[in-house]
DNA sequence: CCCGAAATATGAGATATCTCATATTATTGT
DNA sequence: ACAATAATATGAGATATCTCATATTTCGGG
């Protein structure tokens, strides 16, 4: 981890500035970060000491089980919060957070800020509405995943991943989120290409029927937002 | 659905008093409501114009997809709230609430209180508590659903439902709540049966080996709180 | 008190998904 | 450049779960 002094500190607070979702002057006690790919923003059952703010990049939230297995719950992308449950609850078993691409984010010290952060309107109110959001995500994604086979996730899935036509995720991590085998994500995989709605081109897959792919992903869809 | 007024309302008032999570007086706009069993609090797709706390009951979300599945999202307890969604966003498609038993609760009409309720933080900090806490449930649920089969699941729900030692909840809700067919819960339940961690006694099971149903439930604990 | 709807029950065959075994192909550290 | 590790690939058999068909029992409304 790599924290921005100086200029380039200076730099991103002002090109990403969040000074809006607070109504006391911030910025002055923030910290600027880096974290490399597959480093550990939080480690699991460490309780983290900042609230972060993502402002670039990509990581992933995990849990261990009794048994052992570990299991991707879900993605933190750019304007997320981090340890947001920490700074909200004094008991609370914290999840492990993982960059999966390099990552910057704010660091606010909760030492310093815990107490005026929690009689601030203004991040209240913001921090609710992040958390309704991601409350009502979430128990949709528990229904959907519940509901219907991994061919229609798939489909959705495929499509709010892909970069143009193009679908290139790694299967490992893919099967890791939908949550279900290797064998059995590459065997959906090969169906989508039999039926043509894909066209395995080496190592990445060409979306070749858009409208087949959003047939299968709209039954999941109920237009919450 | 039936207004309670004079000392009926009172009663309910003082019995239950939310004042201390309002920083204003909240209790001179609310109205004390009982909706029967089954009669819906929220019909899925109409915006509702009352914030509500449950303050006994208990009622279910549902939603509509569209190939006209239904699917029971999750249970609502006392001291929950509903509609909070529709206060924070102007822009939510708001899922259908039934009463699932008697159900009595105060509502906060939105016309008189949601500025206030907005530049409260004393209710801020108390709803993004809650929402914090439903985000990581509905989260560690769906990590859990697609982890791990039934067996695991239903061990969890029948100590979480158990009255005492016996266990009687409606087979036609348990397998909507647990995403699985009617077939299979059966199953699965004369399997338990077969083991003699329960025992069928006409409508209701009882549970006979508690530690080897924990066994199986505590694997998908992480213990987050 | 009777009827129809809802809930319970059970069997049998179909599908979705998992586990394990094994091979080939990238990627990465030294 | 090489070895180790991770990712991709594929087959085959085992399980979990679903669908459909059909019977019986419970329960609320007229």
């Amino acid at each position: 981890m790599e924290i921005y002094k100086q200029e380039k500190r200076q730099h991103y607070l002002e090109q990403h500035s969040i000074s809006h979702l607070f109504s006391f002057p911030i910025e002055e006690f923030m910290e600027v970060r880096e974290y490399k790919r597959d480093e550990w923003i939080i480690r699991e059952g460490m309780r983290p000491d900042y609230l972060y703010y993502v402002i670039e990049g990509k990581a992933k939230i995990y849990v261990t089980y009794q048994n052992g297995k570990i299991s991707l719950i879900n993605f933190i992308n750019a304007h997320d919060y981090i340890g947001e449950m920490e700074l909200l609850h004094e008991v609370y078993y914290t999840k492990g957070i993982q960059a999966s691409t390099k990552t910057i984010c704010f660091a606010i010290p909760l030492h310093q800020c815990r107490k005026r952060l929690l009689e601030d309107t203004t991040f209240l109110r913001e921090l609710t509405r992040f958390l309704s959001m991601k409350a009502t995500k979430m128990a949709e994604k528990y229904s959907q995943s519940l509901s219907f086979p991994l061919e229609n996730r798939l489909a959705d899935f495929i499509l709010q991943t892909a970069d143009g036509e193009v679908y290139k995720e790694k299967h490992v991590s893919v099967c890791d989120f939908l949550g279900v085998s290797y064998r059995h994500l590459l065997h959906v995989l090969v169906q989508f290409c039999d039926k043509g709605y894909l066209q395995k081109e080496g190592r990445i897959y060409r979306i070749q029927q858009t409208d087949e792919l959003h047939r299968l992903a709209d039954v999941l869809k109920n237009d919450s937002f």
